[in-house]
DNA sequence: CTTATAGTTGACCAGTTGGTAAAATACTAA
DNA sequence: TTAGTATTTTACCAACTGGTCAACTATAAG
């Protein structure tokens, strides 16, 4: 019943664009809405704040990083280190293609709003809270795997692995903003490796610690 | 000649304060003004913009950052290792203090402004890259003097390595924040270590790659 | 003690902020 | 065809944004 229409989606998309390429609060409601070609009015009738559309946005990338990234490469029948190589290159072609068209590595969505906005929103921050935390999972699924398989040593905590390869790749993600270069990137990534590596291991193979 | 104040220190430190918790764009230069106890017409004084003042909040938050943490931890005579656990641990005691105080965990002032105006200001965004790199050399040199003692392998790319534990940093920081948890720190900071062991190292002690 | 100078004040500005409310319009389903 | 509903539009709001300016005041140095 009623009129149909794509405003909602649209508006949802503006908010991607806009605030994923600035920030939450340097981008308003009223260039939000003029980026999605429609009126402020109309704004109001479908989010009750630019808050609740953010809220809605991040439900959209992360469900978009699903599909297209998290999905393929963690179901494919690609080796563990494959699958781990694959993510980090598309990564670093996802950024390198924002640099090219805005002019500026624009980074992770998830990060950036949990930087600006933690302190000062409880909702958005538990929202990249459980966005992180399944996203861990994806990872320490692999893991888990890969110490059956014997590619990993036995002694590996997944859990507490699949965290530290998040919080890496978050801090690559940082630096390579900070420094404009998606480059960094490709300096870093196989860093992410030597995360897989189990504590104990490491110290006994060469006694630090 | 002519009058002397502390307004401008003030203002610096509200700024350090005030943005430190929240974030550039949640803080605005009527606040900034009534935490420092001065008038907007004094602001406009010291300061040619707002933007003015946060680089020279940058400047003092890193010169804090080398005088009270990089300089005393990294000029000691503790063992490498030590060191970088003495880091950790500081960082720890910070955030948690800051979570204590304001209910929150602010994380790192340089990564919080890095990623909220690096798309948008230039120089911010070169200030803080800059920082980044200077923060780097002092792991670096460390790790150079490590490899010299044999506490780390020889392989070692102290470049490489060190710039992969500050990415590693500050990603613990921005997970920790978004958790609003600084027992995060606790739970990843024993990761700075494996990024020690270089690439080469990991892949002969386990055949992966 | 004077004077030049550094610092302070308060009034002001145009533009923007997030958000509201009611009337007008277009469309869908019965 | 119609009735009801979803969407759109317009006009509006008070509060706040970063920033300006000229007058005023305190003080350090000669």
């Amino acid at each position: 019943m009623g009129r149909t229409s794509d405003t909602k989606e649209n508006l949802i998309n503006s908010a991607i664009e806009l605030i994923g390429t600035r920030s939450y609060n340097a981008v308003g409601v009223q260039e939000l809405c003029e980026h999605a070609g429609v009126k402020k009015g109309s704004f109001y009738h479908f989010f009750p704040s630019k808050r609740d559309l953010t809220l809605e946005a991040l439900d959209l990338i992360w469900k978009k990083f699903k599909e297209e990234t998290l999905d393929p490469v963690f179901n494919s029948d690609a080796s563990t280190l494959d699958k781990f190589e694959t993510l980090l290159r598309m990564s670093y072609e996802h950024q390198s293609s924002r640099k090219d068209c805005t002019g500026c590595m624009t980074g992770c969505g998830f990060g950036n709003l949990a930087l600006e906005l933690s302190t000062q929103d409880e909702g958005i921050r538990k929202k990249i809270e459980v966005i992180f935390c399944e996203w861990t999972k994806y990872l320490e699924m692999v893991i888990i795997q890969a110490v059956k398989e014997g590619v990993f040593p036995p002694k590996t905590d997944p859990a507490a692995t699949s965290l530290a390869m998040v919080a890496y790749i978050e801090g690559m993600i940082l630096l390579g903003k900070t420094f404009n270069d998606p480059y960094m990137l490709k300096r870093l990534g196989e860093g992410v490796l030597q995360l897989c590596i189990s504590r104990t291991d490491t110290a006994e193979a060469y006694s630090v610690g």
